[in-house]
DNA sequence: AGATCTGAATTTAGCGCTAAACATACAACG
DNA sequence: CGTTGTATGTTTAGCGCTAAATTCAGATCT
């Protein structure tokens, strides 16, 4: 199951998803460990990436949560005003969520909210020049600290993961909504924080 | 870069990776946008999963965080036991999470503590009947769910995305310890939970 | 009109995490 | 021996998230 001489930098066997799998096999032997080798990858390397860059923007004084928020807007174009629902829309997160992100970011001047002129109750959420700032000081930055954790993948290998992760996403998006998943919403700058 | 008819399910152009990178182009051309295909949708994947599983052990009255801990016990075999240390290097999370993770497990009678006979100031975590029941109780719930998240992908591709993730894990967490990360661990059942 | 439903945003309770401060236990050095 | 160092665990402050309760505006029914 494990293919060999892929590493010269660390011995063969001695990955940790391998390891997970291989211990669940010898203490209970019908155990379904199919799954582990790509999702516990995926999971620690979302961990690794989130915790990357919560270093990267705490020497900025962010956090990721807020540069989502102002990622989102910055890259609607101008006038750089979304309403909470559509923010949520785009966050893969709760509304709950948003609106406490967006009193963190009021709060901190970095956007405004206003209530929508003509519909309902809505809220619209605007960036002000610092919230703007903000993210062109900071988003550069942050997407070529990643770039460079991908760099040794190469351009080709790279590729190839991209398209069997978007095949995956793909999956997981529509099984999921088949079973009646709420939040449909996915964006960000691309990756929310979690404390 | 956008690679033609691969989904028949979902117009070509429609993923949320290449609109966010498409967006950030359209507002900020000089964006280095290479990372998002791969790091993206790593990310969102990783939201799905680990909403998913917390969704699935909210059933069982467990939560992700607690069950990542009983499962590190449990695979580690008969005592099952291990010093707090070893439990922090094995889940990817501080002391501090470890520490706060064992209590609530204790309170509700999954695991004992006691300090170690002979070494130092350490501490033997030991699950208790409870907890081993626990875990087998929900262990191949959860991991069949996550191969049937998997399914569409097909045997072949998931070998391929394991491969590439593999690799690139490796490359990541070398960069990362040249950098001086301090918790250095990976495991788990495979996965944590935020809350 | 009054009652009810629906949709949108917010608030609250509670959890889990990080970082940093704190508290020990043991070891080594002078 | 006392100080200083090192390794380990725990505690605390503060953040961000979820789920559920709440608030409020407008639409619909009778």
């Amino acid at each position: 199951m494990r293919t060999p001489e892929r590493s010269d930098r660390r011995p063969a066997g001695d990955d940790p998803a391998d390891a997970i799998a291989a211990a669940w096999s010898r203490e209970r032997p019908e155990t379904p460990v199919g799954s582990i080798g790509v999702v516990t990858r995926i999971w620690q390397l979302a961990k690794h990436f989130g915790d990357d860059r919560r270093r990267v923007l705490a020497e900025a004084g962010v956090d990721p949560a807020t540069l989502d928020l102002l990622s989102v807007l910055r890259r609607s174009g101008p006038p750089y005003t979304m309403s909470t629902r559509d923010l949520a829309v785009h966050s893969l997160v709760t509304a709950g969520a948003i609106s406490q992100r967006v009193a963190r970011a009021e709060r901190d001047d970095l956007v405004t909210r206003r209530p929508a002129p003509g519909r309902s109750r809505a809220v619209l959420v605007e960036l002000t020049p610092a919230g703007h700032e903000l993210v062109e000081r900071t988003v550069d930055r942050v997407l070529a600290r990643e770039a460079q954790l991908l760099e040794r993948l190469g351009p080709e290998r790279r590729e190839e993961l991209a398209e069997l992760l978007r095949e995956l996403l793909d999956d997981v998006q529509d099984e999921l909504k088949v079973q009646g998943v709420s939040h449909v919403g996915h964006e960000g700058l691309d990756q929310p924080g979690q404390g």
